[in-house]
DNA sequence: TTGTATGCGTTATCAG
DNA sequence: CTGATAACGCATACAA
């Protein structure tokens, strides 16, 4: 059993309100017996029970924070993000993974709330009504991360996916290609990577190359994806060049392009997106949309805890700045 | 503010002391008034305060999980394998982030132990005295991953390290090679990985050859060390093989072979170890030890828990078993 | 400047 | 079977 105040107390021979004070370095406190106090403490080896604290104070110091899957090749850089900036607050992460069911999340959410953390980072691809009820039931400061909610009412902190989308669409174009693929997400999903097709179609109309869905393969955000929708592809016709709609993919794409006997980017372009660490490994290194994980966390951690200390916070929904990276993958 | 036990127990009719026994299901209660209970809970959207509870009970079904880095490679896989068995026994997660500074380390132990948590699983490379003299003073259920501790008295889940190197370097000889270089971590450094070189070395010794420092490269475990390791190596001498102490540093050294226009593995075998998500995409695909690194998560996580219910461990010091995984980077 | 007392939301002991 | 009530460890309003 760990010495509590009351042991502290009892030792410096004051009453358990003058080690709080002196604890908190509130008020006013003889430097004499804070003296005794500290040194009590010290003998003793005193820490305070954050818990009992959080039960009083009703902020616990610590923070939800909601994922697909820390396993996935994303998610780490935001959680890091997200740590380094709760450190420097004494936060410390609760860490959630929800494989984006629905249910989980919800669960997660009020085992969170049970929990009494001071806030939550949510990231999750589509907000169902159930959800946005229990969120506002719930009553606890939120920040989306890479999603928004439909009217925006839920802080966020985002990149411009469609645009992101386009500019790597664009940047193929701009290389001469004509005969553009796509693999990655369906226009109909309800989630951040399904703008991207979006984007990537915009590209094309504007630059009156005719989108169709024969260069178009729709499915998961995988290598196996990639590998697969390429093949599909090809089954169909060549391509100059192909639009990923994630760095896993383009992998994929380019191992199907390779046992095709097909040469990047000798023959045919293709550029990724995520900018994830083993795109700068991969031979031949990937051209990439770069999405700033790291500051999506930061960022989103930074505005969670501003909205805990009833701040001000200035923009409500940021859109973080997406870069292209040339690389190897594209001529 | 949410409803309290005492918002039950006046909507129902009765004591708190009852609605909290037809909470927790303890003790027998009348039928009815059970009924009672439970609509006046379904009513008001009771949820129980986790922090009141863990106060008294002094458990808060919550667990600190320390790491170096959470955005390395390696380390979300343990993480999500800890988080899932977790889950079924109803705890949380408390992330960490290390990044191996002892000093951190210790922090955290002391936030998490002020928190209450009611295990630590803990990563790091070399438990320090003063680390260990903190851990044993903090009396926290506490089992150690990757990692074991001299005397071997705190539990711990590992690999062997040794043994997995030398199958490695055995598997290089027994195609064939016979100038096998090393590039990892330094055979001095008091961690894990360390022992890998050992095992490489042992495997030389028994097949009569001959270990030549110029063939070693000691450094860190990024695709960095990796690539600049075969260069100073290549400048050396020609190899037959690489023994890499991480699959970073092998693509890197592959990357490496490459620029210096020589192939793999048609003239030289490079082989792996972790078996990361991008072995298997790399090209070529690496051939590698497979680390069972989600096993070391979800074993620890149900070994700790254990501990924390005070049953009885039958071992304590788990060696789980690697596997040479053979793909297209060997001949 | 310091101490007493109350309550944060629970669980658990003891009577009834 | 049920209700008071005392902790759990701390912060704080109010007295002194």
């Amino acid at each position: 059993m760990p010495a509590s105040i009351k042991d502290v107390a009892k030792e410096a021979g004051v009453s358990i309100a003058t080690v709080s004070r002196v604890l908190n370095d509130v008020d006013v406190v003889n430097e004499e017996t804070k003296k005794k106090v500290l040194e009590a403490i010290d003998k003793l080896g005193y820490r305070p029970n954050i818990v009992a604290r959080s039960l009083k104070t009703q902020r616990t110091k610590t923070i939800g924070i909601i994922i697909p899957d820390i396993s996935s090749q994303i998610y780490p850089e935001i959680v890091r993000g997200a740590e380094d900036v709760a450190n420097i607050y004494d936060y410390n992460l609760m860490l959630c993974n929800s494989d984006l069911d629905p249910e989980k999340e919800m669960e997660y959410l009020r085992v969170l709330r049970e929990k009494m953390v001071d806030g939550v980072l949510y990231m999750s691809t589509s907000l169902e009504p159930s959800i946005l009820e229990l969120i506002n039931k719930l009553q606890i400061p939120m920040v989306l991360i890479e999603t928004t909610s439909k009217e925006g009412n839920i802080p966020s902190v985002t990149i411009d996916n469609e645009k992101a989308a386009f500019d790597a669409a664009e940047y193929l174009i701009k290389k001469g290609n004509k005969k553009i693929g796509y693999i990655g997400t369906h226009e109909d999903a309800v989630n951040a990577s399904a703008l991207r097709y979006t984007g990537y179609k915009k590209a094309l109309l504007e630059n009156n190359l005719k989108v169709d869905d024969k260069f178009a393969y729709f499915g998961g955000l995988k290598s196996q994806d990639g590998y697969e929708g390429m093949l599909s592809i090809l089954e169909k016709d060549t391509v100059d060049a192909v639009f990923c709609a994630s760095d896993e993919i383009a992998m994929g794409a380019i191992n199907a392009l390779r046992d095709k006997g097909m040469k990047v980017p000798e023959e045919v372009d293709v550029i990724g997106f995520n900018n994830i660490y083993s795109a700068a490994i991969f031979y031949p290194k990937i051209t990439t949309i770069a999405e700033p994980m790291y500051d999506m966390g930061s960022v989103g951690m930074r505005m969670l805890i501003k909205i805990i200390n009833k701040q001000e916070v200035e923009l409500k929904n940021y859109v973080l700045k997406h870069e292209l990276i040339e690389r190897n993958s594209c001529k």
